[in-house]
DNA sequence: CGATCTCCTTACCATCTGGTAAGTATTCCC
DNA sequence: GGGAATACTTACCAGATGGTAAGGAGATCG
């Protein structure tokens, strides 16, 4: 395997580093002594913070696409489906945290990375409501607004992926193990609000 | 009505601000020129700025606190109960986003502010608890895991709340009349998922 | 060999950051 | 009236921040 290029490792620091300490909260110099260098080499392959920024978002945003999209292959459409999701965004949690991290900082903070973002995930989150919308016209789910489904599993599935912190409070250590009964918790919680 | 305090100004310039733009992306001038004095007017009141989130989180808390159990009062048990805290969680967020904003960036950022926050909360979410467990037992409720449940319903409410980027993605304009309609599928789909 | 391009370094800078020190106007207390 | 406490202000500072300028080592190419 041949030594990764300068350019990926920053890329790799700042995801990093923005997904667990926010974009505010981390400096060039930061990300640059992560990777080992100055923080001008920094901007020799970036020429601004916010350059980072959206390079940054856009190998999460693949990220996230390429996990999900091998979720789904081969697993026929129904409820199995939304399992699959499932299991494939707590094991990105667990494996990248700093993906969905960045994720939801990104999606919060508003502004032009969060359009970037939203662009880049746009067609992903619109086949998941399309998928909605025909299970529930084929019967097998409930009916219900695609949309606001979408939404409310994205939301709660992200949540429940990165909020150690609240985890915590309700006396759950956020183990491997309490974390595969998160996983296996929401995708019964889910069944029950999909399934008829 | 008397003139609030200015320490109270400066408290509500805070949470607004570290609401909205992330304690990393506030300054102390930021907070100073919102409320028309200087940066040092500030750090008389508060000796640093970490205190300054301190006190926030506690305003916070209480705001957040006040309105769920104000939303309770009189509601006897059962899915009520739910449907009177989805509302009053969308209510809030539309009234005073900042408020769900710092709760979700503090319990993201972690950290000792993430410690103080939870603290004050977990009261509330001990009660969560205890009342899904006891409407389960009375099989009022699906028998899951009643510290999952509280989990995802937590950030499945606070994720449609204060998540306006994704709903836009979504097709949906975050106004109050989709934000109404996404109050209402949210308590549609926690029903399914919650009575039998 | 010399020129050029890539990739990095050292040197620098203006601005902003949280925080300190000292002074001042007003009010309260005696 | 005099002293002290309150609630600020102006003046200042050391360090960090994002970003610029210029130069150098090494590979590639003619």
């Amino acid at each position: 395997m041949a030594a990764p290029k300068t350019r990926d490792r920053v890329v790799d620091a700042a995801l990093w580093a923005f997904g667990t300490r926010g974009y505010d909260g981390t400096s060039l110099d930061d990300v640059a002594g992560e990777v080992g260098i100055t923080k001008q080499a920094v901007l020799y392959h970036f020429p601004t913070k916010e350059e980072l920024l959206r390079s940054s978002i856009e190998v999460a945003a693949e990220e996230v696409g390429a996990a999900l999209a091998q979720a789904l292959r081969s697993v026929p459409p129904g409820f199995g489906r939304v399992e699959a999701i499932v299991k494939a965004t707590f094991s990105l949690a667990a494996r990248r945290p700093e993906v969905l991290g960045l994720v939801r900082s990104v999606t919060r903070q508003g502004g032009a990375p969060a359009g970037e973002l939203a662009g880049r995930l746009s067609a992903l989150l619109d086949d998941a409501v399309a998928f909605m919308a025909a299970e529930m016209e084929a019967g097998r789910f409930r009916s219900l607004e695609p949309r606001m489904v979408v939404l409310a599993i994205y939301s709660s599935v992200i949540g429940v992926a990165t909020e150690p912190e609240v985890m915590r409070v309700l006396g759950v250590e956020p183990d491997l193990r309490s974390l595969v009964q998160a996983r296996r918790q929401m995708i019964e919680f889910l069944r029950a609000a999909l399934c008829p």
